[in-house]
DNA sequence: AGCAAAAAAGAATATTATTCTAAAATAATA
DNA sequence: TATTATTTTAGAATAATATTCTTTTTTGCT
């Protein structure tokens, strides 16, 4: 649905959400109206889901990331509607995905330092319904994006 | 150095950075000169570190998200450097962690469907310095949120 | 080619960000 | 505990930007 100059709109707004319609409408050669008008079609079709600041985790006492997987032996749905809600209730848990495979679920969690999550590890291990798998600790990112690849469909080298 | 009025100010801007000075003046009790004021130094000492439009990446046909678990087997600093930097260039790599442990590096890869997916794979193999582990598909994200912590320190149920 | 619908341009208006000056609060020092 | 210096805030004035409106142009269709 979102034509040519939508998809390099998107790529301007998810790299700079404070751009201006004047900005904008230079890099599409185009006046401020189209610009303007293109913008509320894609929130209004919630392709622009929000704006929001990103913040540095490190500068605000959360430097440390860790990947928490862990399983559901008993695969219910009562299960995994109950520990799905508890997860989103969680703000240390910035990310989480259902997994295909054993795991069931890999939490991305953020927190002071090791000590923090072992806090956080005995949390999720009160849970009646999931088991901790493993803990994966996070020595660097080497990337951190918000950048939903909208042009060339695979990378090439 | 981010005292609690600065906290609500990130916690805000997290959530909305179209937030108006008046708005966000009326949330903090103040006026709007002083929250801008913040605001810039927030931004100048790097905290906030921009603003950007959030995309539904199912909705531009981005919808799968796997995870692609790498090994470097020969572990040696030109090796790393190169690596990260190539990761760093692939569009489709929105975030990279380097793990402790022998997993040693985490992709979290954002494709169209798992047929896109075998031809990431296909890139990556062809890098001589590592080694794919494994991929973990991702059913459907439980969450998925870009807010840093600010105020509690750890979770409570 | 001719018509209808959509998109865009350009100007006018309304909102909002930003700056400026003065007052208040806070911290530091004697 | 006064007193002063520094930082923070308030309130008003200005500048920049978003938003709306009307007209023109482009695009798609028959």
């Amino acid at each position: 649905m979102p034509d040519d100059i939508d998809l390099q709109l998107l790529n301007l707004l998810q790299q700079n959400a404070k751009l201006t319609m004047k900005e904008l409408a230079e890099q599409l050669n185009m006046t401020t109206t189209p610009v303007f008008e293109r913008i509320k079609k894609l929130e209004r079709e919630g392709i622009i889901q929000a704006y929001v600041a990103i913040v540095n985790a490190e500068k605000i006492g959360r430097p440390q990331v860790v990947f928490c997987n862990v399983a559901m032996p008993d695969y219910t749905p009562e299960n995994i509607t109950a520990f799905e809600e508890t997860i989103r209730t969680m703000p240390d848990v910035l990310e989480a995905y259902h997994l295909a495979g054993t795991i069931d679920y890999q939490l991305k969690v953020l927190v002071k330092d090791i000590k923090e999550y072992t806090n956080f590890l005995q949390l999720i291990a009160k849970l009646p319904m999931v088991r901790v798998h493993s803990s994966a600790i996070a020595l660097y990112a080497v990337k951190q994006s918000t950048v939903v690849p909208t042009n060339s469909h695979i990378t090439s080298l």
